[in-house]
DNA sequence: TATTGTTATACTCTATAACTATA
DNA sequence: TATAGTTATAGAGTATAACAATA
């Protein structure tokens, strides 16, 4: 249910899921090529297409790494940054009517549980 | 994280993400496309493919309707069967290792809430 | 030599629209 | 007319392997 709430809101957005998770990655700061095929479990050549895509409409770039020529980062532009924001607020608000469905407590407990897990194995 | 385990146990059987759980909502027994595509949040159009190549690898068969014979049922070969229940296994035993780093109470208090979510939000 | 990122290739997934056959 | 499923098309996602440039 989570996916299909990432997914719809990204569509009415212009996005795919992968694109908004790339966006949702970059909110943190640029990040290399390398380090970002890490994170999302995608082989780098896979990578360089999402990327291209999602530089071609103008919601990241590639910036150079001022010391190592072979690198860049890749950073969220202005138009990146406003649709990730507001993608992502549009996710938690339908997750939060989700959440309604349950007791507080069990909203506090399910968090701290996960947090440990994510902890232990997460990224 | 689960849907990780969801694409790296189905890689290691030879099939998509989108395959496995084709495979897993056919587990209950066979279902037209048109439930299959609400079901899996498809239209009906890619789902043709998907099955299309499903069958291809013998793991799934078109059945005839015997009243309606536009219609016809999905449903899982013994090889397909077969196939679904060491995924759901392996998926299973890989995400126990995940609740292992959370207090038994977590865990039961989890699964109660979630499903009660799903019980109103779930398909 | 090892690492960074890209290109080439081949499939798979997905949506839209138009279509066929049957009810 | 409405429904079940397919075909056609186009774009997006993904893995593998080979590659170029730089460290």
């Amino acid at each position: 249910m989570v996916q299909y709430v990432f997914a719809d809101v990204g569509r009415e957005h212009g996005v795919t899921p992968q694109q908004a998770q790339l966006l949702c990655v970059l909110a943190g700061g640029p990040i290399g090529m390398t380090e970002l095929s890490r994170l999302l479990h995608l082989e780098k050549s896979g990578l360089t297409g999402l990327v291209d895509r999602v530089e071609r409409r103008g919601l990241v770039t590639r910036v150079s790494h001022p010391r190592d020529r072979r690198a860049c980062r890749i950073s969220l532009t202005d138009e990146g940054a406003r649709l990730c924001t507001k993608v992502h607020e549009e996710i938690c608000a339908r997750l939060d009517v989700l959440g309604e469905a349950m007791p507080e407590a069990d909203r506090r407990g399910i968090a701290t549980a996960l947090t440990g897990v994510v902890a232990c194995y997460g990224p």
